[in-house]
DNA sequence: GTGTGTGCAAAGCTTTTGCAGACCC
DNA sequence: GGGTCTGCAAAAGCTTTGCACACAC
């Protein structure tokens, strides 16, 4: 059974890149907080734990290639950072979030809901999609409850 | 008839804020250019002309302050930028937007297209929403025609 | 005169780049 | 040895902040 690191590997290598040391490292770290939403600075410190001598630039280079690959996905909330987000497998499109106003937690939502929006964009409009990025900004079903004890 | 400028100027009242001349310049900028998804060095430049003397960190002051006044929205397209958007008077929410990635244009969707996408998230994530950020990435019309007659 | 608003310059952030050295086939 | 890759430091953005001055009531 080949590994997710192991696949990761081999596309890095089909596109004559190698698995270094500071690469094996970084997408370690993406693998084991894949639920979190790191910003580069995140993943250079949980980075640092693994291989001290790693540089902030080579993280944000590391991210960079995840990225131009499709293995992470690079999205933005608005609060100046880039964040970095390990694509799901085989997913053809990209996940959406719900992000809360009051705790800035951020959930997934792996299902793809867009289904039928995106059919009556490419027509309607006459767009070819390749991607989609959907967010919303609302209230988290814990800050709900918070609030209604109060 | 009440114009859309006068609009903004008693909602600034009411929250104490003047509309002073540079405010008001920046702001006829911003209505000018309703169509465009204009950077803060954008607006600047624009305002210069209106109001040679005009800095830009009051640009900045200006559209946060319009930002948290829900006149305009900042959105981020992932190329290191803030935009500042006009939100449609009386629109319940955000528009979405098609971004090319060929040419980089930015059109706009003015239709709500997520009524139905809202109210599977809000039943089946327990997720109180308020706004939502929707960008679809893909080929504009205008490219496709272009790719069709190469 | 008190408070808000402004312009300028400086500082603060995140992110990118230049470069010399390290590493690998 | 020729390529890729890295760490460090510097540079390059975009954006915010500090401060003294201007303006309005």
């Amino acid at each position: 059974m080949e590994t997710r690191i192991e696949r990761i590997k081999s596309q890095l290598h089909s596109q004559k890149y190698k698995l270094t040391p500071q690469r094996e490292a970084t997408v370690r770290v993406l693998l084991e907080n894949e639920k979190d939403h790191l910003s580069a600075e995140d993943v250079y410190l949980l980075v640092k734990d693994k291989a001290p001598e790693i540089g902030l630039a080579t993280v944000y280079r590391t991210l960079e290639l995840l990225t131009e690959l499709k293995v992470v996905d690079k999205i933005n909330f608005g609060d100046g950072v880039s964040r970095y987000d390990l694509r799901q497998e085989g997913a053809a499109h990209f996940h959406h979030h719900l992000v809360c106003i009051e705790c800035g937690a951020v959930d997934e939502i792996q299902e793809d809901l867009l289904g039928d929006v995106e059919k009556v964009v490419e027509k309607g409009w006459n767009f070819l999609i390749k991607d989609h990025r959907l967010t919303f900004h609302g209230i988290c079903y814990r800050c709900q409850e918070k609030n209604d004890k109060e």
